[in-house]
DNA sequence: TATCCCATGTAACTAGTTACATGATTCG
DNA sequence: CGAATCATGTAACTAGTTACATGGGATA
């Protein structure tokens, strides 16, 4: 389960779950999403579970705050799934399932139209992946290897999603070719 | 709910949930995955939903086989899938969310390890799609473009697939030299 | 005779989504 | 005064996992 080891990660430092949803919707959005629907009852079970625990704060607008922060046995407990390696073979890639019945439209513009859309996708992902990284370069004038260790991992993250997300890209364009070469065949 | 979909896309011809289970286990497996649990149920609802009808025939070995084929109802479901265009932004990489936290390990052998794990099972993977893909290459004298079309749409997800895998093994060298070189400083 | 593959399923659980409910403050 | 943002949650549902249950036939 990441989710739960994902908020443990995350409340290194005290945080809200409202914190922690834009969390998501920003710097972890390359590779999960979660719903405050989900954060919050996670969020309380964790605490009960002796991993978090919790204050109140006064926030300057809206209702008060709840802020966790991990313990002991929370840190332990992400050192742990840490340790015991990659978490691999679980994605699931929607889009690939869908190109592996294309051939059911019925058309090659269809299909085209289809991988026009996908490419168009991933490089506004691409354009989002390096307005963030010109974010950090600004920031560090050695970048982005001269980052503290909390910035340097997180950039990897993104490095990764650029090389994958360029990859990606590549095989739309391989692809779009492809295509159109056996609708003249 | 991509299943399904795929459940749909797979009922062209006619097959059983374990035919189906195979096949997620080997075809799909680069990008989805599913238990007989899931697949029996998943097949009973659609059946009573009308969009595939089942028979049952004798299996060499073992008990009756509960074969399904999908209705013309079933063809267009699967169709107004595709034609909705492609499904992105749900994909969840568990190995990420591990390396943006890898900070937390407390020492750069232990994250050079985590990378080097990371590596070998990228590396392992693109050795099985190199094995799937002679199989195609020693089938089809035109591989990769001269394919019927319910060969050539998946070998594109295979294609993919090398893509994305070779451009996550660069990610994974670039990132274990960039973590010595700041072990050094 | 034991193990593997064929073949179908149910039950209990965990994970995640969508919709709903509430209420304060701030900005235009 | 209306919309956006802050802030927390519950309820109902869908999706997926793990464990359990059954039993035939083939192979070693």
């Amino acid at each position: 389960m990441s989710l739960k080891h994902i908020l443990l990660g995350l409340a290194e430092r005290e945080c809200s779950g409202y914190d922690i949803k834009k969390e998501f919707d920003t710097s972890l959005r390359n590779f999960w999403r979660a719903e405050l629907s989900q954060i919050y009852p996670q969020l309380q079970k964790l605490k009960t579970d002796g991993l978090l625990t919790s204050d109140t704060a006064e926030s300057g607008q809206g209702p008060q705050r709840i802020v966790y922060h991990r313990t002991g046995a929370g840190k332990a407990m992400l050192k742990d799934w840490l340790e015991a390696g990659p978490v691999v073979g679980t994605e699931r890639i929607a889009f690939l399932a869908q190109v592996y019945f294309l051939h059911e439209l019925d058309s090659d513009d269809a299909r085209l139209e289809f991988m026009g859309a996908l490419r168009a996708y991933f490089v506004e992902r691409l354009a989002f992946l390096d307005s963030v990284e010109q974010g950090w370069a600004a920031k560090y004038p050695g970048y982005p290897d001269d980052m503290p260790d909390d910035e340097f991992y997180p950039q990897l993250t993104l490095a990764c999603g650029k090389h994958r997300i360029g990859a990606t890209v590549a095989w739309c364009d391989e692809t779009i070719a492809r295509i159109k070469k056996r609708a003249t065949a």
